[in-house]
DNA sequence: GTTTATCGAACGAACGTTCGAACGGATTGT
DNA sequence: ACAATCCGTTCGAACGTTCGTTCGATAAAC
């Protein structure tokens, strides 16, 4: 008896669901932690129902993570241009990054965290989107770097270090009482260029200052480069 | 048949053989992914054998995290103390993590990777010395600063992103191309204090001083506050 | 003869996946 | 107009396998 319900009148509408519930599941739970029964029971489709939309538990977890990560590196991609210095690149990346990241926590952590999960052709695909992001954010700290902004780190330290930052926060981040993203972008946009000292000071640090004001007031010296 | 082999003169000694091999499979496939019968295979000791020296999987698990941790808190709060200002301690901090991770990157992928694997008392008890852990840094952190040394960051978020940096790099560092611990550690512990930019230039960058020079100028700025 | 160490065999439960039947709606043949 | 047919969709039941764990036997050590 299938059902004319609302999530029919869309073509494939119900894979939508499944995967919205797979990513539930597979959050809570790990990848291998998760069985197919428990997708089951949690997006109402019975098992052999899945198989339906589905031809395997590597696939639901691939269409999970190749349509998170493409979204992601494409948002990049379109709003890059809007970027006249290499800096701005950094922060627009960062910013694209932690708000996705905080907007679909689910998702994200399933693609931080199950990294290792897909095998062969699946995981050779993702491998391929991650490569492209990664080799981004490479190409803008090397025109950091060409312009004498960057200090002479090891560019590869220097940008997985960043994503560190960045994915990491999946362990830790609560929406409720945590910075949102775009306080939280500007955080640790401001820690990956500046740390987190008052390096300039050889007077008496202006304590009372606010972060935001000593970050911008940093922004604007260093674009001026 | 009990062997009387190396492994057998120190007591409980062939549990450590266990333990390790068992990090080893955790490591390789994940805690959920990983069968009892694969550390049987890997370890040479039979299934119905394994559970003369544990109780369950997750106690095997338990043992790993719990030995890790502690040993890691323990350097640590030894070390401590040798530091006199909160950036010394902040370096020694970032430098025992990072060396312990690249001496166990086994134990430290199964410490960073199934955090949320274990259940009940066990986790309970490991999360109990996590805290103690982040307690430590975030001291480190608000003595920079009380002393006027660190901006006026959310220290939750400055502190968690430290060990963003230090915990993701389970996930790329190589240890036949990437930096050793010791030069790691000066990076990310560079980073984490100045961020990967060349601050202070009004004019131009002297680019072709070496990052390490560049660093240890800077290190002692800001120590002589 | 008790204790310490070891393992083959088996337990029930849960796993990912498949099979065949059934349902409702649209299309076709008459 | 209406029965027959087909098709996209759904699911109960079962498949064979693997899972974590336990039991009872066995052999050396003391």
């Amino acid at each position: 008896m299938p059902r004319l319900s609302i999530a029919q009148r869309e073509p494939q509408e119900k894979l939508q669901v499944i995967l919205r519930h797979a990513a539930q599941v597979f959050c809570d739970k790990g990848y291998e932690g998760a069985s197919i029964r428990d997708i089951s029971r949690s997006s109402g489709v019975s098992l052999a129902g899945l198989y339906y939309y589905i031809k395997s538990k590597q696939e639901l977890l691939y269409l999970i993570q190749i349509h998170t990560f493409e979204t992601i590196v494409a948002r990049l991609e379109k709003r890059l241009p809007e970027a006249a210095t290499p800096v701005e690149k950094l922060r627009i990346l960062v910013h694209n990054h932690l708000d996705y990241f905080l907007q679909h926590p689910v998702e994200m952590k399933v693609l931080a965290h199950e990294d290792e999960a897909l095998e062969g052709a699946f995981r050779k695909e993702v491998l391929e989107v991650k490569r492209r992001y990664v080799k981004i954010a490479l190409g803008i700290f090397e025109q950091m770097r060409r312009t004498g902004l960057a200090r002479q780190l090891n560019p590869r330290v220097a940008v997985l270090t960043l994503f560190g930052m960045m994915n990491w926060t999946y362990t830790w981040h609560r929406s409720e009482t945590d910075p949102k993203a775009d306080a939280l972008a500007e955080t640790i946009a401001g820690m990956f260029l500046h740390g987190v000292t008052n390096g300039y000071g050889n007077g008496s640090p202006r304590l009372l200052r606010s972060a935001a004001e000593t970050l911008r007031n940093r922004r604007a010296r260093a674009d001026n480069l």
